[in-house]
DNA sequence: CTGAAAGCGCTTACAG
DNA sequence: CTGAAAGCGCTTACAG
């Protein structure tokens, strides 16, 4: 069936080891003359050596898992890709798994990747759980963790995104625009997200030395219908506001809206936000500016961190002191073509 | 580091031969004795078996490669998780892998996959091409073409959509709902979608003793903007039309926008149908009709496909006698909840 | 019912 | 500069 080393070897004159080393580069010390001639017979056979045998010695299969809660979840694709595209340019291929969020599943997936030797581990972990499941703890390969943060011995790295700081970046932005009395029409507060952004919407207030408002503050569901109701509320109570930062794109899809809906003219009555800049979001309100999330660099720097992990010795995997955290910044994506009028003057 | 099979036996008080048959559950000749006693060694140790070392001798990785365009193309996260939940019942794992539709890209992948041995492989192949790439018709193993079809002697197996089928449904629902004159905003005609589907609303026209009009047919792009230009150019032009099938969700969304803009409603005074069913599409217009692609199912029959050949012996894989397709239907999607007043009479 | 041995296809010291 | 040999961690006939 396929060809293997051996028939190369024979066929080349030489030895498997001869071989083995042209093909790996490690032909320091081949002449010329041996090398052309294996190569010539590898391009003959069209041979391709069979990587796993050479995992079982060298104890590197190059395979990194990616345990995912649903790459059909909008926010994980581009992880996915990041992920991928920096594991191909450093000859890693990527098996991915998804978890649907539960426990049993992910447990599951960790330990077919621990049969399947992979070198590393980049996981989203379960937020529904509270404690690390103990084949995580005991898992042998260096674990990066991403997007959730989580305290672990055996994490040798994490990637997480400042939602403090996207948040603190929005408001300062509407702020910057002119508006003065923002509100915050969040997602439910039991979320870290929603937790994190409030934290920023607060801090940039008090940057800007706007006072709190509690009254325009309000919890409710990552959804579209939550904009068009948050709004609804704002207007119903006769808040006093001229600017809405919305705990994501899809609240910001139904503020806006709703907003249109009652005669508002955005941005120029009433300024909004959104975050996590999604597809849809410009697509529908093409104007809508938003808060980036940096998915792609996610997966990206994960990857980059486990190769540089992989790089070191095997012993030195897990050493708590090594830990790497990096924290990636939200961007702002301004589509507004439309000027506002509230501009601050320079 | 790792413990192995050697140091299991050791504990046991048994041969190696013997624990490898008790874990691969070969273990209808060992005798219940020594069986627990292998299985609570391994259970002290936590012992999970180096699965590539298996490989090497069963000649199996139970690894599939999953070439896609991009898994950030909102089409792709479906297929991924309809193959990786079917391969996952069946034991194996998924590398992934994003061509950007570059051949090239593609090349380089299939030899990774075969160097670490991937058991079979799926396909959207990328549709730039005109030819198969060699390395592709070489591949000694499966390979199963979603999507895109594509004649090779090398495929074993296809899953497609009947996009012709899809758009026929899609006009004869039109069509019951009591519209007649139904016009086309169709994708670029180069695309095989758009031509396919165009031979589906033809279809529907004629078994519906509906004339067909070409000047109710328009092509353009996938875009939103097109739809609400395709809708301009039919009122400019004064077309009679009281439905519109569209090429694509994004299509149908401009072209709804500039409807109600010019103050019809839908679907009392125009129907409209999409296609695609995408995210997007049901979050902006709530009450679009669409028909749905089948990506989870064509990415769960791919892999499906795939397993059952797997399981013949190595030799029988690639006769063309043995190529199998599977054609899936498309759905239709009825989300709006007004009637349109032109019901046909029972 | 269980074990000794061969072998899967490679890589890597080590000798020469 | 190149080859013989050991070994990576398993599975699978084959003996007994």
């Amino acid at each position: 069936m396929k060809i293997t080393i051996k028939e190369i070897a024979k066929e080349a004159n030489v030895s498997i080891a001869t071989v083995s080393m042209v093909i790996n580069k490690k032909d320091q010390n081949i002449t010329e003359v041996t090398r052309n001639r294996v190569l010539e017979v590898v391009k003959k056979y069209n041979y391709i050596p069979n990587a796993m045998a050479g995992s079982l010695v060298t104890q590197r299969t190059h395979i990194i898992g990616l345990v995912l809660p649903d790459i059909t979840n909008p926010f994980f694709p581009g992880i996915a890709r990041g992920a991928e595209d920096k594991a191909n340019e450093k000859g890693y291929s990527i098996i991915f798994c998804n978890t649907d969020d539960k426990l049993e599943v992910q447990e599951k997936y960790i330990e077919s990747l621990t049969k399947k030797m992979a070198d590393g581990i980049i996981i989203a972990h379960s937020s529904s759980s509270e404690k690390m499941p103990e084949i995580l703890e005991r898992c042998k390969v260096p674990i990066i963790l991403i997007d959730r943060d989580f305290d672990s011995e055996s994490i040798c790295g994490k990637v997480l995104v400042n939602n403090s700081k996207g948040a603190h970046m929005a408001v300062s932005y509407l702020v910057e625009q002119g508006y003065k009395k923002i509100s915050y029409l969040s997602g439910p507060l039991k979320t870290r997200t929603a937790y994190e952004r409030l934290e920023g919407y607060k801090k940039a207030l008090w940057d800007n030395e706007i006072q709190f408002d509690e009254k325009l503050v309000k919890f409710g569901e990552y959804k579209i219908e939550w904009g068009q109701k948050g709004v609804k509320e704002l207007l119903e109570e006769q808040e006093d506001f001229d600017a809405i930062f919305c705990g994501n794109d899809l609240i910001a899809i139904g503020a806006m809206k709703e907003l249109k809906k009652k005669g508002y003219r955005i941005p120029e009555d009433i300024g909004v936000m959104g975050y996590d800049d999604i597809y849809i979001a410009s697509l529908v309100e093409p104007s809508l500016t938003t808060v980036r999330q940096p998915n792609y660099q996610m997966g990206y720097k994960a990857m980059e961190l486990l190769e540089e992990r992989l790089k070191k010795a095997p012993g030195s995997y897990n050493a708590p002191s090594e830990m790497k955290t990096i924290t990636l910044d939200t961007e702002i994506i301004v589509r507004n073509s439309v000027k506002t009028n509230k501009k601050v003057k320079p």
